[in-house]
DNA sequence: AGAATTGCTGCATACCTATGCAATAAATTT
DNA sequence: AAATTTATTGCATAGGTATGCAGCAATTCT
């Protein structure tokens, strides 16, 4: 029941502590027999190395301290996995906090600073200036992810939802829709204020002008803002969603009212979740190049780490249209045009 | 840059570190004004006690290790989210380990070891027996979350699939159906078995065969799954699939044949995940009493940490059916029997 | 006033590992 | 054979907190 300690070995073999720990961890100049009795006690005895003590010892907990608020959107326990699993391939393990509300990330973050994890990525959430030089201070390098800071203090990764609304916007603009419409997600969110803006703002440029609905990221609310458009006769015959699962909400509110998606009202999506794959809804979506995405905010968090703490530093990654059934297929006369 | 440590806030002072120490955690025996001082500079200096530190000292990591697999599958991550917020709530931290393949979970554990986690919860995966005995005797308790071991060398808390299972089959029944299938999950996951069994043999009682066909918990396999059923002339007209995404696939398939859900054939799932009751599927389905199981799990690993180690441990809560779109209502006649 | 109690604080050490430096023994060089 | 180098190991300490026990001053009791 008692844990072996490296001492308990030293003891076993009447050698030195300080033999034991450099033969565990294959130090050059401990004798090759040495090592090999050291280790072979080491199994035998079940002996299991003291990740408390060596952080202490070491002044590197090995943690990765990832935060993250809507973890039960589709899309993040995808990112979450992929970013566990990375990081457990190169040696660090990963303390998770989650949240609700915004303005707990700030509560979370003694415990992270408790923990001495080596570096913090958040998802999905943003920080205060105060927190991000609170953290600076302590020389904890951070990373957002999708999400990036007004003051732009901290480093952060995004998909380029600016680009990715340009591209909405032209796409739809090319298949002759005429009463364009934009349901939001959460505001005060960047993901949503840079995929909002860039599509309006294409969209004005080219004369139209566009609806807005609030939301809020969820299938309620892509629901009921789908409800609240159809309400009107010239209900828009083009509509970009903040995501997915807000345009899954909106195609369910026209199919209940016997609006054909697709051919009388199109719907565009963001983030290119499973679901928009699936037969009933067939969206056409953005898709979020999250592989990229969370290599890159890994390194970048990773090389701040190990290296010298690096300043500021925004990364954006386009993301890619993929076309399904959910947009309005050109017609004859549009495509004999271009 | 440097860390402040309680030396340093008693240096400052002029006291001892043992008296910031006791001060900082509210011990009645310090001075009021002393300990007022002493939080009053622990604040102003930006204190933050090493967690790596006082772990070493007590004993006690105040870690809690989960691991999950499948954490895509859209039912763990509300019950992940649920656990680490809970967790948090009560003063613990959350180590998160990921793993695809069960053979890896094996591989985690002398993570989880190294770290002194005080408690370890196992989601979607089972434990080698041989690694319940190395945690066993190292003292560290154990529970499994929606699997059990054969063996019931550990505690675990599951939804009583086998009573799901029966609920099914009696719903099913009792609408005069014909032919009955099962799309199963993954195989060797005790969910699974239990699941199946259950539904077969009641079925099977009434007289009934059924047919299977193999899935692993996922669209895509309900999806083949249900373009294999339909294939033959004399196809199932109910359906029991292993969890909610595989049925939600073979719906997919089915409407993609023209073969109408709800009315030609019934198809039922198990979970109640949120897509669900997406209007486009309107699943029919048993729904996992989750807040229950983790409260359960949660109580069960807290007091096997806090107090004496408990033996095994199991305990099975009840789902409960919800009643939607998917399965054939009571035509007249039945009615009239019943 | 002396004795006992109470209130508050400090000393010393445990917890476990890693690591700079010194020490010893063995091998090599001159 | 003496001097230098190499190989291997041990000593001692840092890292930051918690805590049993002792110490001291102030208060209360007899």
């Amino acid at each position: 029941m008692a844990r072996v300690t490296s001492v308990d070995l030293a003891q076993e073999l009447g050698i030195s502590q300080s033999t034991v720990s450099r033969a565990l961890s294959n130090d050059i100049r401990i004798a090759t027999k040495t090592r090999e009795k050291v280790q072979h006690l080491a199994l035998k005895m079940g002996y299991t190395p003291n990740a408390m003590a060596r952080s202490l010892s070491t002044q590197q907990s090995k943690l990765i301290g990832i935060v993250m608020s809507e973890m039960t959107s589709p899309f993040y326990p995808f990112v979450l996995e992929k970013l566990t699993s990375k990081l457990h391939a190169l040696g660090w393990r990963v303390l998770l906090f989650s949240t609700d509300a915004q303005h707990e990330v700030d509560d979370l973050l003694p415990l992270v600073l408790e923990y001495q994890c080596d570096g913090l990525l958040i998802a999905s959430a943003s920080l205060s200036s105060h927190m991000a030089e609170t953290l600076s201070r302590h020389g904890t390098p951070v990373v957002l992810f999708n999400r990036y800071a007004a003051d732009a203090s901290s480093s952060a990764v995004c998909c380029d939802n600016r680009g990715g609304g340009r591209l909405v916007a032209d796409y739809l603009l090319g298949r002759s829709h005429s009463r364009y419409a934009y349901i939001a997600g959460r505001e005060n969110t960047s993901t949503n204020r840079d995929r909002e803006s860039s599509y309006t703002t294409r969209l004005e440029q080219a004369g139209f002008m566009v609806q807005r609905e609030a939301g809020n990221f969820t299938y309620e609310a892509g629901f009921a803002a789908m409800q609240r458009l159809l309400a009107h006769s010239d209900s828009p015959d083009a509509i970009f969603c903040a995501n997915d699962i807000t345009a899954i909400g909106a195609i369910d509110a026209a199919r209940e009212v016997g609006v054909k998606v697709g051919t009388q009202v199109s719907i565009v999506g963001f983030d290119d979740i499973p679901m928009a794959a699936w037969g009933a809804y067939n969206l056409t979506t953005i898709r979020q190049p999250v592989e990229a995405m969370i290599d890159s905010s890994l390194q970048m968090l990773l090389e701040a780490v190990e290296n010298t703490p690096l300043g500021s530093n925004l990364r954006f990654i386009p993301g890619v249209l993929v076309e399904r059934g959910s947009v309005k297929q050109i017609n004859t006369k549009a495509k004999a045009k271009s």
